[in-house]
DNA sequence: GTCGTGCGATACCAAAAAGGTATTGGACGA
DNA sequence: TCGTCCAATACCTTTTTGGTATCGCACGAC
């Protein structure tokens, strides 16, 4: 599993649509259906439901999107703290 | 950033090696030096010291660290959390 | 001072992963 | 039955990652 995975599978889930969350994450939509997949073979569990309409989210899908958005969330707390240690850019020019 | 470089900068800034993280994570040393500098470069600020015995954390790797175990454990915690919902593989045999 | 030793860094190549375009298959409504 | 909209697949290219061999540097033994 990967982070990329992570926010892919974010933007799947609150999108409900591949073809919109490829947008979103700036990817076409054939490789974010295959990191989907991915992932759920991966956890050995689907995550989804395939409808003609788009994508459903399962419960160990709910449960997933719950957790992911924690770690999202930390690793961009992460790289924030990590550069208030680093040195102002200096004065423009 | 990856899940990946992560648990290589734990490696080494708890063996305080490359080398010696390099086995610990089943992986040769140049490719672990390669990723940890990525990630210097990403972060845009050094997280070691490079000291002739060895790799010596500074500041900002001190509080990447502590984020970095956070970050991992979660992601843990989710994989098993998913994993409940797997349905039990059945008898042996 | 010089030579061995131990460390990370680099050069170079091979393998694996990710992404893109084009196309397919399936469900639905007109 | 045909057009539309969706995810899935086929196929190729590009990027990333990992491995082996080697370098450069600092230190200690002598």
């Amino acid at each position: 599993m990967s982070l990329c995975q992570l926010r892919y599978f974010v933007a799947v889930a609150e999108e409900g649509h591949v073809g919109r969350a490829a947008q979103r994450v700036h990817v076409s939509q054939p490789p974010l259906t295959r990191q989907i997949r991915a992932l759920e073979e991966e956890l050995g569990i689907p995550l989804f439901e395939r409808t003609p309409r788009g994508m459903r989210l399962l419960a160990p899908g709910r449960c997933l999107l719950t957790r992911a958005r924690t770690i999202l969330a930390e690793v961009d707390a992460a790289v924030a703290d990590v550069a208030r240690h680093r040195p102002p850019p200096g004065p423009p020019g």
